[in-house]
DNA sequence: AGATTGTTCTTCGTATACACTCGCCGTGAC
DNA sequence: GTCACGGCGAGTGTATACGAAGAACAATCT
């Protein structure tokens, strides 16, 4: 898109409402600020060493993408996902998701397949040394990269955002269910390598549809409404 | 130009930013504000009569949603939506669009269904009137409508976004499609009301290949305003 | 007690200031 | 003539202050 003005340098700079942004998102998700939490402008601005300005237009970004809840002239909360919500984030990032498998086994080059073999002999270790976070971590860059292959921008773009809810909604129950989610993960991935865009639909399906339900008795519980 | 829509965002209860994003939107979609257009925050500032700072919020929140592209320390431009993207956007749109037909079959109480047969009605005459904006309304509403009878926000939220997105490639480009839509909507609404998911999601699929067709058309002949 | 009033907190919007970056353009050196 | 340098203006990025409006809550009054 608009290709004609962008590549310059000075990108780098990355704008203080942006790292707001992502200070904000992974302080939500990590349970930092709990649901419900109030987050006034001027605490915000204090807890990240900023001016209320930035605050301000992170919030709205945050809204936007369904971390924080704005009532007007009452300011902002961070958002509480019900397991209702939580069933309907699923039907959706399963469709997504299959998509999207679908879409990568069709295009994925040899050099991809490899990248997701790389990820998935890392995450086969790291699961043996028990190490849940850095399993997580390679979790989430298996399905990120899932998604690059597709090669469709706003699959990717809606699907991680998707990604990001997930993410809360498990940090947020107790315990991971990392270990036998492995085992999914390399289905999904021979079925991307063989090319059979059915197949790795269905091996999505499979891997979601388990997820699901883990994610869904860790939102029952899990946390209060409101 | 800019006194209509100054116009509009007088006397309001809506937070201004809210107004502004609103304005904004319409105005990249109705062709007022073109690909590529720089958007300067005093000029917006000026063009909707209200200071920087609502300004620089909606924007944010337009940049999230894929409307304009902001460059760090360059400001604020219009996205083009290239025909690639477009064919990427009705890849996932096929799929939630779909998604929303199974379940407003298997959750559509009579009087939803009432609804969308008052909409088609509607725009049946419309159609006959040869009055292609009232067409173009009623369009957008039906989709809408069904959206909202699935029952689930996330679902909804994401595809108003991306629907918002399609009016706008179908505006950048000439003709309306609209006439021989309206017997796939039948199609859709007739599905939605046996309550076969199956069949409903068929029915949009074939609407939303035959829509993808017209659309590409357009963003292939390049975009004129008006 | 119940209604009214007032105080306080916070958002919402405006205004202003200033550093920084970028693109443009004129000038001068070669 | 052309190329590099440097000044300049435009515009963003950030901070700060201020006033208005609203909501919540406590205090006061009847």
């Amino acid at each position: 898109m608009t290709g004609d003005l962008r590549g310059k340098l000075g990108a780098q700079h990355l704008p203080l409402r942006d790292q707001v942004l992502v200070a904000l998102r992974t302080a939500i998700i990590n349970g930092d600020y709990l649901p419900g939490e109030r987050l006034t402008e001027d605490r915000l601005a204090e807890d990240f060493g900023v001016s209320r300005n930035p605050v301000r237009e992170a919030l709205r970004v945050a809204e936007a993408e369904g971390f924080v809840v704005i009532l007007p002239r009452r300011g902002a909360v961070v958002a509480s996902p019900s397991s209702g919500t939580v069933a309907d984030m699923f039907a959706v990032r399963e469709r997504l998701e299959a998509l999207a498998a679908r879409l990568a086994a069709e295009r994925a080059t040899a050099a991809d397949v490899a990248a997701l073999r790389e990820l998935l002999d890392q995450g086969h270790e790291a699961t043996e040394r028990h190490d849940l976070r850095r399993v997580a971590e390679l979790n989430s860059a298996l399905h990120l990269r899932i998604l690059q292959i597709s090669g469709n921008p706003w699959l990717s773009s809606i699907t991680k955002a998707l990604y990001l809810h997930v993410q809360w909604v498990f940090r947020l129950g107790a315990a991971e269910r990392a270990p036998h989610s492995w085992a999914e993960h390399i289905q999904l991935v021979d079925a991307i390598e063989s090319g059979d865009g059915d197949r790795a639909e269905l091996a999505a399906l499979a891997h979601l549809g388990a997820a699901y339900v883990a994610a869904h008795e860790n939102a029952e519980g899990g946390y209060q409404a409101r």
